[in-house]
DNA sequence: CCGGCGATTGTCT
DNA sequence: GACAATCGCCGGC
């Protein structure tokens, strides 16, 4: 995994993204389920009205972080894929974890099943990511939350459908998860 | 300036 | 299956 293989389409980034390891406070998990989101051309996505404070690290290099609060409520995280200008950017909806679930079920104040974060929300929960970390370097020795390679499993295969909780664009098929054969 | 709504989740019926 | 919690953004006035 480096930085210049960020630097693609975003349902591309999200594929070569399935599979890879991320390190963040005490836990090690694994990428399993994510969407990709374009800029200004996906208008499901927080870039396609533009740059504002919020969104300022999608239009940022890639191999950065971008958290938002949503509903008010709950943190979600992405990793942004696109070059400077381009905008794009990989939603963390699901992983399986590897390290760390004494932490995860005292930050999530229960044990989900399976060794697994479904969905965006309990995703940040399980690895304390709030919207402190939106525009951190993923690639970055110092940074407390880190990308790392990691093998894609031979006995799973790469499915794909459309993303969740949008009401626009909700033909493209960019939601990518791994997958049992 | 105000009102509605969203890349959600936990709880209750 | 329905609904509340809760906040930033955007569109309309």
């Amino acid at each position: 995994m480096k930085r210049k293989d960020l630097e693609a389409a975003a349902d591309a980034c999200a594929v070569a993204l399935l599979g890879a390891t991320l390190v963040a406070h005490g836990v090690t998990v694994r990428l399993v389920d994510l969407e990709a989101y374009g800029g200004s051309t996906d208008a499901a996505s927080h870039a396609f009205r533009g740059e504002t404070p919020r969104t300022r690290p999608m239009f940022g290099p890639p191999g950065h972080l971008y958290v938002y609060l949503s509903y008010g409520v709950h943190h979600c995280m992405n990793v942004v894929c696109g070059r400077v200008g381009d905008a794009s950017a990989v939603l963390v909806r699901g992983v399986e974890v590897l390290e760390g679930e004494a932490l995860v079920q005292r930050r999530r104040g229960r044990v989900d099943p399976g060794h697994r974060l479904d969905g965006p929300g309990r995703v940040c929960q399980g690895l304390a990511v709030d919207l402190a970390l939106s525009g951190t370097d993923l690639f970055s020795a110092a940074s407390p939350i880190r990308l790392r390679s990691g093998a894609r499993r031979l006995d799973e295969r790469v499915a794909s459908g459309p993303r969740i909780g949008i009401s626009k664009e909700q033909d493209r098929p960019w939601r990518f998860w791994l997958e049992a054969s």
